[in-house]
DNA sequence: TTAAAGTTTCAGTAATTTCTGAAACTTTGG
DNA sequence: CCAAAGTTTCAGAAATTACTGAAACTTTAA
């Protein structure tokens, strides 16, 4: 392989625990990323040089992350793996995924405990922060919910956007105001 | 302690490593966060039942993620810990941090390797996806740079209104091509 | 029904990460 | 300058997480 190749497959190995996975289920996520074919679990076994079994525990994964598919080859009983989707549909994926994993725990266990009453200073101090903890998570679990109904187009020109984005809320209540004024 | 805020703190422990720092820093964290005063480095270690040491570790990765500040009390030499801001700021902080962590490293590596020039069809091929990650990451960090402009208010204005945002951005180019034909 | 091709599981081992606690260090009031 | 109060460091131990490889399982073509 390419040694710019390898070095990003690699490169994803390192930052797989920062993402969320392991090592291993990186450098798999980076190889069939950038393979212009799909790939056998062997072919990965081999150009990773990692156990099989330790393979087939890295499709498990990657599957419930929902980051690569199953191809058939007609004529050809093995399984190969592809990227589910380009790679606006894979970061999304990543992004929702890892909120499941992320901010829900912590909203149920908050959605709960805000049912209590505080019984003294203290109590009381603690539950306002959570409120506002969950308060937050909520909010950004409502939009992460929204983000992926944009579509791709929409969301790349929001984001390029940045801090503009800003003006044209304003404009935007300008326009109702005055719309209601009238 | 409260049980209901006990659990809270030790459910920050269990959530820690998935939030990008481990257990011990996850609950100092979550202690700290819903603490009305400010607590020392000795209260800490006593409320978690962890080492003084490894308090001390944490502070430092705390201090360096930027979510705990020192504060000093007149006539004791003590230092006191409290968050550093309120629940937004918090949130942007670990954000960005995070991007720091996560993605920067990534981006810059895509950077160098894209200067390359393909040598066949399947290196040309993982020069595109590289090509394709490094635009997507590239978008989210400029995208991550203009948030904090924001301010708070503006963000949870932005937010709660999830797609319909698109709906808005529309309606500003129809106002600029109305405005541009006249 | 069988054997070949392929996949998954999991007990044991290896690698990594985290934690402790004692020693070294720093700061400050007197 | 000293001693007391407080903080940091870090080598080794403990806990956690990841990996291997062989055995068990599944699927399919003939």
């Amino acid at each position: 392989m390419n040694s710019k190749l390898e070095a990003f497959v690699m490169h994803c190995g390192e930052m797989g625990s920062r993402w969320g996975f392991n090592r291993t289920i990186g450098q798999m996520c980076g190889l069939i990323l950038i393979s212009k074919n799909p790939l056998t679990a062997n072919e990965i076994s081999d150009a990773l040089n990692i156990s099989r079994g330790n393979v087939s525990m890295g499709i498990k994964e990657l599957q419930a992350w929902r980051l690569i598919q199953v191809q058939h080859i007609p004529g050809d009983r093995k399984e190969y793996y592809a990227p589910a989707g380009d790679i606006w549909t894979l970061a999304l994926r990543v992004f929702e995924e890892r909120r499941k994993r992320e901010v829900d725990p912590t909203l149920s266990l908050l959605r709960d405990n805000l049912l209590t009453e505080p019984g003294n200073d203290a109590e009381e101090y603690a539950l306002q922060q959570m409120q506002q903890i969950h308060d937050l998570l909520e909010t950004i679990t409502h939009w992460a919910a929204e983000l992926p109904k944009m579509g791709p187009e929409k969301l790349n020109t929001l984001m390029r956007l940045g801090a503009g984005v800003g003006k044209v809320l304003d404009m935007k209540d300008k326009f109702l105001n005055s719309g209601t004024e009238k």
